[in-house]
DNA sequence: CTGTTAGCGCTTTCAT
DNA sequence: ATGAAAGCGCTAACAG
């Protein structure tokens, strides 16, 4: 079990490092060993038209010759635009944003944009670090899937500075723009009906705080299917928790503290899930026996090796394709002047942890 | 289920977009509003000494006023240093290597780096486009795990360019640099002896190509582990296939069809031994009733929620910690002449699918 | 402590 | 079809 410190002092093995030099070839370079003006090269760069085949084939063999690649640090300046966008999310770990995130890179890479991918780590700081470096970077744009409502103010720093953003997976309230989402609502009330349709009747709910929307949503889904089937709302019932595996486990154990425990928990994702599992057996009981639980989003490797979570899947790739897609055309400014929101549909799947025969 | 272009059309909402229009405050911009000099202003954002705290405090009025954001590009070009550097994985998607990418961003932040993160999903030529373009953004180095050694190629061409670049994971033949890498032959003989400690003899082993490190060492160790209790090897028994779930379940496939079917097989990652126990399963056997299994590499999330793979866990966070810290000693000219080679030992963590009582 | 002068490497604009 | 000049926004290197 490697500590931390233990390569203080690294092994080392003799032999050479290549020898670096930073071969700085510019526009000018090239220019000069083909015989041209910079401008010409710059044509030839850039695919223009206006340049004999004859030039262009000298300048593209000096150009390799060189080994020339233009700077888009200069590109970029010049032309007042960087051809790079960003993914922000709050937990590239989390299977349901990975899935996300790679999706979304792919778009953009096919509409020819680079992508900065950034991981707030749910961190609102880090959250206003990472966009104030965005800005700083003269990004085109910006898809994100934020913190909480209180990321209102550096999406709104965003706008100031002209960068247009569409926001995935979570709403804020006061914020105008394209958004593509989960049905939250639907999706719990679902999710929640179903333990319901079991028998249950003391239903736990583990939650992110109440300044999420989709915890917003997903509570209102909740709240729904209980008053639907005639449920009086225990708000014991509803325990708030840091949405990762620790808030879950914590959320878990003060539900089975109470006097009249819950037969069953709806947890607001997959990760809560994983923690609020852990917590039931940590107390000797089983899922579902002892409690049934159900939650968002599905954690895809782990149902591969044992498929056991009941939850409700939500097509992340899609929220990554569609949400680039959006900004690709606000970028662009082919996109119309009302916004989109677009709600996607998830997908119950009943495995075991719900109890279900 | 949604299909792909269900959302040809989108739902829409008449609310209006926010006024967005580029505020390209400058440096000359602060200067004037705050009387001084565009350099007087660049030593402010700068934290130079050499300012009156008084004209220190007018500038930073000014540049609050405006909202000024320093261009990272005309800075890039100007000091020609961009701050960058860039983390290359084939596959973020995979946990090992989510958890090498977040440790690995979290030391250039504090570093005062931005991080790039490139997802090459084990392509050779997304690998080649990727480097391209850090070239061309004149990223200061890169941490990389190389899709194969035919990487060797591309990594010449970022030496040329004195990007300096660390390996992690798995090494290149000719390609002399710092490289942080597990233990691979000394973990597979672990896990293959292991299996022989449990009586089997058919050891069946699931490999991507010989032309990455991982899978040489690996089977190395695997050759070694066998040859050690006098088994002899069968070449049958090593099956070549795809690194991901897919190329897993073909390679079980193909160990299932033989005469002498093997009675346990390694696996030589986490994702390869997801698809292999699928197709276990998809022939109506069991793990590790009918074929045990062992592989390099844990699931995280998936070992949290049902603890099953019997697996060499590698320290990923290490990987990322230690690689981003080897190449920023580089980037800094701290480096020492000789390369530095980690090799950090794995965990063997026993569970269910190799069988043991 | 502060300002001036030159670029950084590319592209835009306008000539030719 | 090609080139010259100017400038993108910032900072290094010198003044003063």
């Amino acid at each position: 079990m490697p500590k931390q410190n233990q390569y203080e002092f690294w092994p080392k093995i003799v032999l050479p490092i290549p020898n670096m030099s930073p071969s700085n070839t510019t526009i000018r370079d090239v220019a000069r060993l083909s015989g041209v003006s910079p401008m010409t090269v710059s044509r030839v760069i850039n695919d223009s038209e206006r340049v004999s085949p004859e030039t262009r084939r000298r300048v593209e063999e000096a150009i390799s010759e060189l080994g020339y690649v233009p700077s888009r640090l200069a590109r970029g300046l010049s032309r007042q635009r960087t051809g790079t966008l960003a993914v922000i999310v709050p937990d590239v770990a989390n299977p349901f944003f990975t899935a996300v995130v790679r999706a979304a890179e792919e778009v953009a890479r096919r509409a020819d944009y680079q992508v900065i991918l950034c991981d707030t780590r749910a961190d609102l700081n880090v959250e206003r670090d990472v966009i104030d470096e965005l800005i700083a970077h003269r990004a085109e744009g910006v898809v994100i899937a934020p913190v909480s409502d209180r990321s209102a103010a550096q999406l709104r720093r965003l706008a100031e500075f002209g960068v247009p953003f569409v926001l995935i997976d979570r709403t804020i309230p006061e914020i105008d723009c394209d958004v593509v989402l989960g049905d939250s609502t639907g999706g719990a009330r679902q999710l929640v009906e179903h333990l319901i349709s079991l028998g249950h009747r003391r239903i736990g709910f583990i939650v992110e705080s109440d300044d999420v929307s989709t915890a917003r949503d997903r509570r209102r889904g909740y709240e729904a299917a209980l008053s639907a089937a005639g449920i009086a709302l225990d708000p014991a019932l509803v325990a708030h928790a840091a949405p990762d595996p620790s808030g879950g486990s914590a959320g878990m154990r003060r539900l089975l503290e109470l006097e009249d425990r819950p037969t069953a928990v709806f947890t607001v994702n997959n990760l809560v899930a994983l923690g609020a599992i852990e917590a039931v057996r940590a107390a000797g009981l089983e899922v579902p026996d002892d409690v049934a639980l159900v939650c968002f989003d599905d954690i895809e490797y782990a149902s591969r090796l044992y498929p056991f979570l009941t939850a409700m899947e939500q097509p992340a790739q899609t929220f990554g394709t569609l949400g680039t897609q959006l900004l690709l055309e606000r970028i662009e400014g082919r996109g119309p002047e009302r916004r989109h929101e677009v709600v996607l549909p998830g997908e119950f799947i009943v495995r075991k942890s719900c109890g279900a025969k």
